[in-house]
DNA sequence: TATGCACCCTATAGCAGCTATAGGGTCAAG
DNA sequence: CTTGACCCTATAGCTGCTATAGGGTGCATA
């Protein structure tokens, strides 16, 4: 009947996470530790949902958990510039941009050496002969 | 004196490979355990360095472990068909594209959201705001 | 001969970021 | 009063290395 008290597993529903997640997410300090019931289940409350799906929506653009906690930390100095936020955002493009284009670099090879398979045996097999040294 | 031997560190500079990651690819079954000296040093020949090169070659072009260990073994049985091969790079292929799909549909958020930051105080930061919930 | 140094050995722990297990306790419904 | 869904902690596992600790080997030099 307590009705703005989310259990570990409603809280898990509602931003699509695993249980040992969140609880994991505790443990790295990305959550603060909620109160406890009697029965020492988890209590959340909104302000550690809209926390939780913070986590969420920067892991899924990618930041590290290292990142998240600077965001973390930056988000709730609101009087402060957003310099850092800003420096936190454009490193991380960057590293996006240059994996993609490792991974672009890599297709590419990839795609040759692909083309290039007689499916024949593997004595005649190009892959093979590309992956081989000499 | 023994001309065609190498030891763990003639294999690593010749390869480009750190010592330790030559001992892990033998623990983990890519590199067969070569013949040892009389003080119990890791004697290797060039078929050893032919195998840790085609080792590095694939693992450079981003196969996994367990797909490497999968083309060594269809490697060596050279009159067969070289359609597993085939099957295994071509899974990777679209495993590549995939990810770069993946990176640059997070890099287009990302850059849509670092855009629009106005240099502001953390209050009116829509990096955040692009984080937040609601 | 001693000693220093670069190299080698094993075993084990650590990194990210979870995920999965074991072995229990809690709580509401039937 | 038992069943079943949920919760708890602690710990081990995953990939692909990398880094330590604590030793042994082998060659050159003082």
């Amino acid at each position: 009947m307590d009705h703005d008290v989310l259990s570990i597993g409603d809280l898990a529903r509602t931003t699509d996470t695993k249980v040992e997640t969140i609880r994991y997410y505790e443990r790295a300090g990305l959550l603060p530790a909620p109160a406890r019931t009697a029965g020492n289940y988890r209590a959340y409350r909104a302000e550690h949902l809209a926390r939780l799906s913070f986590v969420r929506r920067a892991r899924d653009l990618g930041f590290s958990l290292d990142h998240v906690r600077e965001l973390l930390r930056l988000a709730d100095q609101k009087d402060q510039s957003c310099a850092e936020i800003d420096v936190i955002a454009r490193l991380h493009l960057a590293e996006v941009d240059r994996k993609i284009a490792d991974l672009m670099a890599l297709g590419g090879e990839l795609r040759q050496i692909v083309g290039q398979c007689g499916h024949g045996t593997v004595a005649e097999c190009r892959i093979i002969e590309a992956l081989s040294p000499n």
